[in-house]
RNA sequence: GCCCAGAUAGCUCAGUUGGUAGAGCAGGGGAUUGAAAAUCCCCGUGUCGGUGGUUCGAUUCCGCCUCUGGGCA
């Protein structure tokens, strides 16, 4: 039993995707309302258990009414990947197929997105120990020199990765630590993806805010909002209950770094505000840049007028029950 | 009222020994293979507060005016 016969068996999994604050949460319920869909997050920061107000996590009474998937699956002290979530969500497409429902995925995790779309590279995950002994080999002569000593390893990544780009330096360098091979000979004559084949088709809808500047308000008042319902008490809570470092991805995460450095001291109150603000912004820009390039991204214009009520588009419902058909 | 210091990019400021100016932040565009709400790359013309004067030439020097801090009364 090939995959590619299921996938014309099955129907399609519908993929909602945009920025933050357009309101992917509140379509997503109402899709659930009208389909027989089940919904599968997409998303870094939902994944982690106590993440709630500053990730903007759908309410327990929401959660009991419409369950989403891959949320509260990792303490914030547990890092979760692209890799993981790929694993993940192919197991819960079979798991909702056989179920006769039809997966609903919907997120801002585009990268996530991309992974479970055209898989990943056979790697080796991160090892914190590589990754430490790096760090401190970065410090002692600094990661010009790591990146010249990529080029003589791997030339091609070596033009690829940026010497300013510690992330991605570090990476390719422990990939050749971890399995003697440089990351372009894994990404290039490796053609084995990961894990299995998908079993439904993807069909990708984008979120669009029709001006930036009303968006950018959106942000503002969700993220003024977050702090009046006790996102600095949230991180506080966090602290107590787990092991937790600012080199976290979770403690990095949008909200969450600027509440962290405000607790540190780092900065005032509303430096905190505007910080918070502005890195939720420059979010939503970088969700905007992939969507731009998504290939086959049915567009969605949302105008973001009315904050209570959810305007299903026309267009969308056509697709979907065509679709769904 | 007097004295002092400011007034330059959306914000905070630097600077031009006189030849019309540049950083950080914000903003915009792009990249994106186990951290991705991450990480990184590219993008800077603005009556240099107003007005007179000196000068070949003033944002820069001088006078006056306006506004904002601080001080003295």
């Amino acid at each position: 039993m090939t995959n590619q016969i299921d996938q014309t068996e099955l129907p399609p999994a519908i993929c909602l995707l945009g920025p933050t604050g357009t309101g992917k949460t509140a379509l997503a319920m109402k899709l659930v309302q009208e389909y027989p869909f089940e919904i599968i997050s997409v998303d870094s920061a939902l994944v982690y258990r106590g993440f709630d107000i500053g990730s903007g996590k759908p309410s327990r009474a929401q959660l009991a009414l419409v369950p989403h998937h891959l949320l509260d699956i990792r303490d914030p002290n547990d890092p979760y990947s692209a890799s993981d979530f790929r694993q993940d969500a192919i197991a819960l497409l079979h798991d909702i197929n056989s179920q006769g429902k039809i997966p609903l995925l919907v997120g801002g995790t585009m990268l996530y997105f991309k992974a479970l779309r055209d898989g990943l590279a056979v790697m080796p995950a991160a090892s914190a120990t590589v990754r430490q002994a790096l760090i401190d080999e970065a410090g002692q002569v600094g990661w010009e020199a790591l990146h010249k000593r990529l080029e003589k390893l791997d030339p091609v990544a070596a033009i690829r990765i940026h010497p300013n780009d510690p992330q991605r330096l570090q990476r390719a360098l422990e990939v050749w630590e971890l399995t003697g091979s440089t990351l372009t000979e894994l990404h290039t004559t490796q053609l084995a993806k990961q894990g299995p084949a998908l079993p439904n088709k993807l069909h990708f809808f984008g979120l669009v805010p029709n001006e930036r500047a009303r968006l950018h308000e959106v942000i503002s008042e969700r993220f003024l909002l977050m702090l009046q319902t006790g996102l600095i008490n949230e991180v506080c809570q966090l602290r107590q209950r787990f092991p937790l470092t600012s080199s976290l991805p979770a403690i990095r995460s949008v909200g969450y770094r600027q509440v962290w450095d405000y607790l540190e001291g780092a900065y005032d109150y509303s430096t905190l505000v505007e910080k918070g603000i502005a890195a939720t912004r420059q979010l939503a820009k970088r969700q905007l840049t992939w969507m731009r390039s998504w290939p086959e991204l049915e567009l969605l214009p949302i105008s973001l007028c009315s904050k209570d009520e959810f305007f299903l588009p026309p267009a969308l419902k056509a697709i979907i029950e065509a679709a769904t058909k």
